[in-house]
RNA sequence: GCCGCGUUGGUCAAGGGGUUAAGACGCCUCCCUUUCACGGAGGAAUCACGGGUUCGAAUCCCGUACGUGGUACCA
């Protein structure tokens, strides 16, 4: 019988949610909804990796923003909870207990110190970072060197230990990566890892393996990182009997800086003048403090769509994807191997086209704050039209008010230098004339274009001459929409005070 | 060092024995527009290297190089 899909993913920020942890999620959330199935949410809060204030909230509000929201997790119930690693504590003793009794783990009793004598100890050129495996265990102090009587004694003493997984020597164990296929390790070169940590607290190790267990999690998706500890969670599924029902398994690719080698990180970001985390993490104006895309001027489509383009796609041309086009087309053979450099040109790009497209209603009410951050509030269906005169030529929600702004402020600062060595009293003349006979003209942009036309010709002037002056008058700069679409809207009066205004600056 | 994984233009990438080796971003040129964009037409630029296998290799095999991850009582 098959299983029901069940995929959870497990963030454990101690910072903001970067990247390539949304893009887990998002493979995630596809891969989950593309079969129907489950999208679980749990939380990695452990005594060492304690969450940062807010930082489970901040995990939700990511998730919600890109518009994947959990089927279960902390704030919505269900049967498989709790869902937080910390409140999880007592469920892992046993399997560590019971791995113990099989022979398969061993108590360690080290200390911080021993660990450390003994990497110094056997470290040399050809091995510069010696293991906790089977050729140093037996030098060590566990349930494995020590009698038993002995190892009682530390226990009854209140020793603190761990519990250790005994690899096995001279095997190779083979599984099944949806995205890699076959791979394969050795167990030898595999160390002794801690599965139980001295304050009681599971590692990953054992914690992904007894939850995906318990939360019946049937595909586990996660980054290339965990690749090398593949192999101790395979033996514990095993050891622990559960190999029947081990979930299939796809180990991500990464996301790399833009230049230069290495993981995408946070001070990439600092340094090159982008955001790497989905929304603003930190408080804005310290140190601590890193911008979001959110808060960039992304739309969260667009977001979602440029980071699931980072390491697959569909095989055909197309490059925009609704979500629901994305869990229809989703299919984990199709996402790459090797890992992607980010490329915040191309996330532009992908932004510009949503907002091109966008539904201007409903880009306004986006827009709407950039400009109540300004101070300026003006009427819905106003906004509304400039929105729509000027969404082609806005890459981000925050360009928005750089290229419209003048239709309900007057500029402050001319760019007069790109009109002064032209200007003459001719010009000065015809615009004085075509104030005066704008009583005459309709006020629309055909007529008003006309008008303009018609009054150049007969004063003898170019109108492409003319009108750059005007935009200047009335944008204050070389940019915008159609010059005559502008005066439309801004009126007949304010259209006459930015001319004239202009006017007197040059004479 | 050892182990894992990877490598198609600057970037994202399609293609997986025979192709003029798609497409997108970015860059450049031109057209449209006497603004900036949008749109349109073009252009430069790629199969990491070396051996095999084959009539034929970007594609299959081996090696090398390079990159990347791991090598913690972090995840």
């Amino acid at each position: 019988m098959e299983r029901k899909v069940r995929v959870r993913f497990a963030p454990s920020p101690t910072g903001g949610l970067h990247l390539g942890g949304v893009r887990t999620v998002l493979f995630n959330y596809l891969f989950a909804r593309h079969h129907n199935g489950d999208f679980v949410l749990r939380i990695e809060d452990t005594d060492q990796t304690r969450f940062v204030e807010g930082a489970e909230s901040y995990i939700n509000e990511c998730l919600k923003w890109c518009g994947m929201v959990p089927d279960e997790g902390p704030d919505a119930g269900g049967n498989y909870g709790p869902y937080r690693q910390s409140e999880r504590k007592p469920m892992y003793r046993q399997y560590a207990e019971q791995l113990v009794q099989q022979g398969n783990a061993y108590y360690a009793f080290d200390t911080p110190q021993e660990l450390e004598a003994m990497r110094e100890r056997l470290k040399t050129p050809a091995n510069p970072s010696p293991q906790y495996d089977h050729n140093a265990r037996m030098q060590m102090k566990n349930s494995l060197s020590l009698p038993a009587a002995e190892v009682q004694q530390l226990i009854d003493a209140g020793t603190p230990y761990v519990v250790r997984i005994k690899m096995p020597e001279n095997e190779t164990l083979v599984f099944h990566d949806m995205i890699r296929g076959e791979v394969s390790f050795h167990t030898e070169l595999v160390d002794d890892k801690v599965l139980l940590k001295g304050d009681g607290m599971p590692t990953y190790h054992l914690a992904v393996v007894v939850d995906d267990y318990l939360m019946q999690i049937s595909h586990a998706f996660r980054g290339e990182e965990w690749l090398p500890s593949a192999p101790v969670h395979l033996l514990l599924w095993k050891y622990l009997g559960w190999e029947s029902v081990m979930p299939q398994w796809a180990h991500l690719p990464l996301i790399l800086k833009p230049d230069g080698h290495g993981k995408l990180s946070k001070r990439d970001g600092d340094r090159l003048g982008f955001p790497v985390f989905a929304m603003n993490w930190g408080t804005p104006g310290t140190e601590n403090f890193t911008e979001g895309f959110r808060e960039r001027g992304f739309l969260p489509e667009a977001f979602v769509n440029m980071l699931v383009m980072l390491g697959w796609n569909d095989g055909t041309e197309q490059e925009i994807f609704s979500m629901e086009e994305l869990i229809q087309r989703f299919s984990m053979d199709r996402v790459h191997k090797g890992g992607a450099k980010f490329d915040f040109e191309k996330a532009k790009w992908f932004n510009h086209e949503y907002i091109k497209h966008y539904d201007t209603e409903k880009l306004t009410t986006l827009v709407a704050p950039y400009f109540a951050a300004k101070n300026c509030t003006p009427d819905t269906a106003q906004l509304q039209q400039v929105v729509g005169m000027i969404k082609e030529r806005c890459t981000l929600l925050s360009d928005f008010w750089q290229q419209g702004s003048f239709f309900f402020v007057r500029p402050t600062e001319h760019n007069i230098d790109a009109i002064k060595p032209k200007w003459t009293p001719e010009k000065k003349t015809f615009f004085e004339t075509l104030v005066s006979r704008f009583d005459t003209l309709d006020w629309n942009a055909a007529a008003l274009e006309q008008g303009f036309k018609d009054l150049a010709t007969e004063q003898g002037i170019k109108p492409g001459e003319l009108q750059l002056p005007l935009r200047i008058m009335l944008v204050g700069d070389k940019f915008g929409p159609n010059v005559f679409e502008i005066a439309t809207f801004l009126g007949k009066e304010e259209t006459v005070a930015r001319i004239t205004a202009l006017l007197q600056q040059l004479a």
